[in-house]
DNA sequence: AATGAATGAGAGTTCATTCAT
DNA sequence: GATGAATGAACTCTCATTCAT
């Protein structure tokens, strides 16, 4: 159900998604879906809570070897935060494309961004980058990250170059500048 | 009239606008609206065209002056970019952000990105940059802009460095990893 | 448009009253009610004022003469309020007998007691009667004269004695026993 | 379940009341419900009778005995009714105020108006009252109570005299009134 | 050129009720 | 006996749109 109501979100969405819709979607009565979900928003809570799981599930992880390369780890989760969302799209639109400006912020998000503070803070201590304040250079990274995720999601049809080069230079180019 | 649709699409954003405020607005008839537009969506046609004209008028131009800098063209050609979104949120949303399937993707964009080619152009004829690829270039340095851009945007609860140097240190870190 | 709700109304009860029966009864479209009423609220609003202003109109008032005898204008005015009910039972609904108990109690009935006290007022100024307690009496005579006039109105199938009778008995026996 | 039922008629009316929360409160599925009651209506009519049966337990009897007063006796019949009126306020509202005319008006009532018969006929063998017509008089007296419990239930925020005295007064002007 | 009245569809939601299990 | 899932109709209300005037 959570299903299909994520891909009903994505086809028409947010305020293009009914409950009547779903509902036919499922072959379901309007009313039916309230045996699940409180209301229309609890389904938009759940989506989006699933969909941060599933990020961070992706996403990798310090090992703690001594011999680790902090900034090879930063890039390869940039990178993998870039390709999650563009093989997931659902899941991406949902944590971070679709915003119901009128609903509280769900933070959600914090662990994502947590796990890139912490990866950030691992260059800085081993001395890779001239800058020192980490949230400033957590969140620049994330909206180049950003960037490119959303815009190859969502302008699917603009002439693009080859994805991966476009990926690579963004990730490139925002890390590099940071090194010593 | 498209003012009055303006100012409240400003207002209330896409959901929020209704051919019966807009009405109201202007204090005239609902039916009235329908004299001047086929109906809804051409009026957002034209608010987004109006939109790109705007961004478009407001980024800057080459003089063709010799002397001058076409690296800080292009900086403050970017944090133009931004700026524009940052202050015209709902056009932004609505230019970029949003992704209705069922209407054709309009393409006004494009004259936004020419100009952004010619920049990286002048960049690259100048033999300010290390690279070649004017295309790839020029959308990854879109890929950055829009990415604080959008993220600005839609998390506005979310706890920001101070605006104005993530914006510098994004656009710095895109267009500075590019110098020879 | 007022006249076919307050049959609706009438005929199906507070909780039975729906916006769509009223539109159906009026050959409308649901939705077009909204143009003459902002909801549900405002027509039972208005039906309740319409009432009371009709309730008042149809009572008596004390013509200022030396030899007018304020008890026999007191029992006219209790009469007529009866009749009145019988007479325009839907009127009498909406003042004293819906009771939409979430919304805030309607004071509009105060004019209708004010001029009750007014007129136990006189009678007791003219030492008619042996209290001296002006609300206790109304009040009192209010609960007998809404005693028979509710009872009437909502048991027609009791076998009543004949209604003239009854509600003569009714105000003679709450009026007679505060005589001197 | 019955009882359940009575509590949350109680606590929410009868608008309020729905199969849903019954069941919840009784810790059972909805569908449960059906086995020991048709529909709604018939929990309802079973209530009504219910009510009507305690409000018949509640009324004071003639003793028999010699000596007994049967005025006071009537008197203390006519307060019982209407204290049973004010502290069952759905009960009361539901047995005797609502008019849903779909519904066969229910005669569960008969019993409680014969026993004021009873008493009004004592009073009248006993040579108390002027009168004789003992219907006449009974549903004065009727009305002259319900006036009161329904005013006072209907309009809770009235400024009304205190109850006590205002009840007391009724009464005893509806009796009093007949006295020999 | 402009309006007021009207429509029909659709929104989210809740309800009494049924029925296979 | 009892349940969970399901239905279908109803609710209030808003919308884009039309059209006679």
């Amino acid at each position: 159900m959570l299903d299909a109501a994520r891909e009903l979100f994505d086809r028409v969405g947010y305020e293009g998604f009914t409950m009547r819709k779903l509902a036919k979607l499922m072959e379901y009565s309007p009313g039916n879906i309230y045996l699940y979900f409180k209301d229309k928003n609890e389904i938009f809570d759940c989506l989006v809570e699933e969909s941060f799981s599933s990020l961070l599930a992706a996403l990798p992880q310090p090992s703690g070897e001594p011999g680790e390369d902090p900034v090879a780890l930063l890039k390869r989760s940039l990178k993998t935060y870039v390709n999650f969302g563009l093989s997931h799209p659902n899941h991406y639109s949902f944590a971070f494309l679709f915003h119901p400006a009128d609903r509280p912020r769900h933070h959600k998000q914090r662990p994502a961004y947590e796990s890139l503070l912490l990866k950030v803070r691992l260059c800085i201590e081993k001395r890779k980058f001239k800058t020192t304040d980490v949230d400033l250079t957590a969140q620049a990274l994330w909206a180049a990250a950003h960037g490119v995720t959303s815009l190859l999601l969502q302008r699917p049809a603009f002439p693009w170059v080859a994805r991966d080069r476009l990926i690579q230079r963004v990730i490139d180019s925002a890390v590099d500048s940071l090194l010593v």
